[in-house]
DNA sequence: TTATTATCAGTAATGGTTACTATTACTAAT
DNA sequence: ATTAGTAATAGTAACCATTACTGATAATAA
């Protein structure tokens, strides 16, 4: 991966915003630097920096993908009023709980949206591994 | 709300499918039955349903919205390697681990994606409520 | 320097979803 | 039952987020 201006910027910006912006919302900062640059060098760099692991792709729902540069193992609050996103201290999760969140955030908390994660047995039957 | 053909078709065939089907796949499944019916219909129906509660469009990451005829409160296994979506067995979810989805699902379980919703302080502000 | 080629800007194409429009068919009131 | 009013429809265009393409540019190695 070759060093450019451009890539050097997405990233300081992404590096400077705790607001895990969409591609778009970063290419509006992005412009004010660099006027001429193009949407899809932004599409283009976040990927690349987020296959590197320097940056990561949110899979959080919603329309559009978001993106944070803090690698960290750690979790989000969603305000299902504005759509706004906020980090939750990381820790292992386990202890904790709404009250904790909302100390730590300024949220009166609603709730979790939970999906659970695995290989299912015909796609375990593929691999091999159980 | 009318009562229309092609309403029953759609949600008649979504109370069949447990496979929380996307709107193209259930437009696929439903164009056997009524040959002449648009996508469209297909999506503004599903709009309608879940308006109205009878059925759930379901907050999954992804770029396809997913759709589930049952409300109830359950929870979701997603697979990585495919992308199936399976129910996982309903309950208050505290004593729920990933041994225990394993065994009820048959899935290997590698993680959760988590996040929690609320109100932000800025949203909270404008209800006056906190 | 120069050659190589990754990356770029600009733009077209894609995929999922929503909006528009003239037509069809439920439903309520006659 | 007939009619009038109007949701809902089929078909299609528009929309938005994202990806792919193309010829030009610029970062790196030789």
């Amino acid at each position: 991966m070759r060093k450019t201006k451009q890539r050097e910027v997405i990233l300081d910006e992404l590096m400077q915003l705790h607001t895990h912006p969409s591609a778009d919302e970063l290419y509006e900062r992005v412009k004010k630097r660099l006027p001429r640059i193009s949407l899809g060098t932004v599409y283009r760099n976040l990927d690349m920096l987020s296959r590197e692991g320097i940056i990561r792709r949110l899979d959080t729902a919603g329309s559009q993908k978001r993106f944070d540069a803090d690698t960290g193992d750690h979790q989000h609050i969603c305000c299902v009023g504005c759509g706004r996103i906020d980090d939750l201290a990381a820790g292992a999760g386990r202890a904790r709980c709404d009250t904790r969140v909302a100390k730590g955030t300024g949220y009166r908390v609603l709730g979790r949206r939970i999906e659970y994660l695995g290989i299912c047995p015909a796609c375990g039957k593929k691999t091999g591994r159980r």
